[in-house]
DNA sequence: CTTAGTTGGTTCGCAATCTGAACCCAGCTA
DNA sequence: TAGCTGGGTTCAGATTGCGAACCAACTAAG
């Protein structure tokens, strides 16, 4: 159960191609990413998120139809005459919560000026802060992305005759995310 | 050591503002994000991003160029005579990866069709899959994004004495990042 | 009754950006 | 001498972004 057909029309992305570039079709640019910022705030109302973002009405209003349609987001109404609504994260919208705390933190690390990060993300339970780096479930230690090997996924398999030898893949560098399947020199 | 004042204008982002709105000043669209990935894939070529990604020359060229400006990319000679150049990710743009595994992972998960993921990354001692959801070193445990909390971060200071009650968040919805911090209405 | 305000939009015209195709240049290679 | 490769730049046209104005449905104030 983990495709997504939600309510209208999720277009069946990558039939074969890459997760990121189908995530990428959803999260589609800057805008979309600091409205889902401002969702996981809880700011969820039309209005509240123009004034935060000083979004262009027209572009927000598109930004939220495409995340309703996507699956994102739930168009919900909270009350009637006047009628009016507001924008709720589904749980595949949840899920993205990944993608903006590794963006939040790699800013932090790499961005924020002699103060250090401007806002710190917390394990609420015991105040500690969020590091989203890689664990190993397996071998219970953390990772750095050059422990990182790709594999074939399911049904990879009309590829592999016409595999040209990926010649100039030279010496990877520390830190590559290395090859290791169907194709391989 | 963890600003960037590297080569030639790192602009000072964000002076206290967000550091996702800061790191969505470099990691600025989708062609960008595309190029990371084939980055981390071991491409580093102009053409062979170019052919990889059909991407336009002049996009390619442009943003190639910014992700240099920014520290992201080293544009290093591989030859001389022809002149030859070839572009590698450094130590800031290797760090990039959690944002790419999130979003691959999102894709995976919410958007593969029925065949499943095209392709897995897993720890490569191991050959155990990754999963990029949050840990907490104290607890030793894995947590959901309804269990992060937002503090304020270094210098922060002046906001501190005008501290309000932190009640008035809306009825925090399941998974929210819940604001426990100076800034707030 | 009239006016102003709130929320959630749409429409419009201009500006910025993206795009594909063509071109450039240095050095091979045949 | 012609053609290819790698790494670009330039240009015209299409797409997208943007601010300002407007609309609609209702409420609240004067």
């Amino acid at each position: 159960m983990s495709t997504a057909n939600n309510s209208a029309s999720t277009p069946q992305l990558q039939p074969s191609g890459c997760s990121i570039e189908a995530a990428l079709e959803i999260v589609r640019d800057r805008w979309t990413i600091l409205i889902l910022r401002d969702a996981f705030r809880g700011i969820r109302r039309f209005d509240d998120l123009r004034r935060d973002l000083e979004i262009p009405r027209a572009i927000l209003a598109d930004r939220l139809r495409s995340l309703v349609e996507n699956g994102v987001f739930v168009k919900r109404q909270y009350q009637q005459r006047p009628e009016r609504f507001e924008y709720r994260l589904t749980p595949m919208g949840m899920e993205l919560s990944p993608i903006l705390v590794s963006l939040m933190q790699w800013g932090d690390r790499w961005l924020s000026g002699e103060e250090g990060p401007p806002r710190l993300l917390v394990h609420e339970p015991c105040a500690t802060e969020i590091d989203m780096s890689f664990y190993c479930w397996t071998c219970e230690e953390a990772f750095t992305p050059s422990q990182i090997s790709s594999q074939p996924g399911a049904v990879s398999a009309p590829a592999l005759h016409s595999q040209p030898p990926l010649h100039s893949q030279p010496a990877l560098q520390e830190g590559d995310l290395k090859n290791n399947g169907a194709t391989k020199s």
